[in-house]
DNA sequence: CTATGTGAAAGAATTCACAGCA
DNA sequence: TGCTGTGAATTCTTTCACATAG
């Protein structure tokens, strides 16, 4: 599951409270979720808990963090110094989370040599030397669009199989190479989308039944709820 | 589905590529998925395409657009103007998609005043007003993990009711108001999960069969594989 | 003949509910 | 008694495959 970071944070989260140990219910709850989806998640690591007591704090980062592959420092070249490039470069709950931005790359000359918490800008063409000296395993994309597919592909190319893309473009890459993406326009128009449906609803009061009124889009508020999860 | 912003994207690509219309095919490559999901996603929006020949791709962003609720340009409150912050109110992506930051709020005095893209930095006790002034619907949060929860219950009081969570928590909301979260190192983390796996299974060259050696973690490869979707 | 729209099949993910261990 | 771990039941999603409209 894509949900074992979110339970670590909620871990790390109990252990700086204090807490040694914890039920799946108060886990659950630390990490949004509910206690059943929690239990079968953990018992698909063979992890062990406690039965009438709950699980070890402790023991489940440890557990985790194996998993996923955090025992060691990650690190990570990041390609585009715009304006996102520049906040995640200076983001601190990258180094405090297991990974180290080791490398930051930009195409613009003007931007090369600038330094930035640390880390000076190089020019791109420097990829893969700079891949090979700090044993970069993740890039992260966060140019324009236009800019990516591109650094993408010199990304493979040089050895990097996981890729974090903020561009509002899919990649194309080979077997093998994973890609991850936030959209964070997307993000809010999902948010939009819940707005709409909240407008809606309330706009025609009480309309229970079949006969559900259409939305502006011509469609039963049923469907069109349907037709967006979460 | 929240694949719908997606498709949007990619249907504006090709609005500009010069496309006028775009078979279910081509535009499941376009937005990275299959072109039979894609055909199901739209039929549930009750979408017409023209059998033989596809769909019209203005038509579709029309329709799209409207699902959403993008319609009309949605106005956003950004509280928290630290590193993320200030890369998101800096950032033109949100502004060409339908929406546009109306607001920038933090709770640190020494912050207040300062201008960013043409916006003023306000206390966030300005909160309320500054809600009901610009019609804002939407707040976004970029604070550090322990204010989230407190800002959240402001947005909440003033009646915001949909909520884009970039702090490393949960926050607990009423029902009726919309929460989603982006937490940039789990997105790391999960991208590590796979470069661990990837190097797990390099390392035990074509050892096929049922005796798939252990992880470091101490599980079977095939169970790790399982324990992370995508 | 081409490409949509959609029942039906297959596959995942979630939830239920409880046996069994501490 | 309290809480984990897990089969069984349920629900949601994805994929298949084809009848049907243009």
């Amino acid at each position: 599951m894509s949900r074992l970071p979110e339970y670590l944070r909620a871990l790390h989260a109990l252990a700086d409270a204090g807490h040694e140990t914890v039920s799946s219910e108060g886990l659950a709850n630390a990490a949004g979720v509910n206690s059943a989806k929690l239990r079968k998640d953990l018992s698909h690591l063979g992890s062990y808990g406690t039965r009438g007591v709950g699980y070890d704090v402790a023991l489940l980062i440890d557990q985790i963090e194996s998993v996923l592959g955090l025992t060691q420092c990650r690190a990570v070249a990041l390609v585009g110094v715009g304006n996102l490039g520049h906040a995640l470069a200076g983001y601190d709950g990258f180094a405090s989370r297991g990974f180290r931005i080791a490398a930051l790359l930009d195409a613009d000359r003007s931007r090369v040599g600038e330094q930035i918490n640390g880390l000076v800008v190089r020019h791109v063409d420097e990829l893969s030397r700079v891949v090979a000296e700090e044993s970069i395993s993740i890039g992260v994309i966060a140019t324009p669009a236009p800019a990516a597919q591109a650094v993408a592909d010199e990304l493979v190319a040089v050895g990097v199989t996981s890729i974090l893309n903020f561009a509002p473009c899919v990649l194309s890459v080979p077997d093998g190479v994973d890609v991850r993406k936030v959209d964070l326009a997307i993000e809010l128009q999902i948010l939009s989308f819940h707005e709409h449906r909240k407008a809606s609803l309330t706009a025609l009061p009480a309309t229970g039944g079949p006969g559900l009124a259409a939305l502006p889009g011509g469609l039963a508020a049923t469907d069109t709820q349907e037709a967006i999860g979460t």
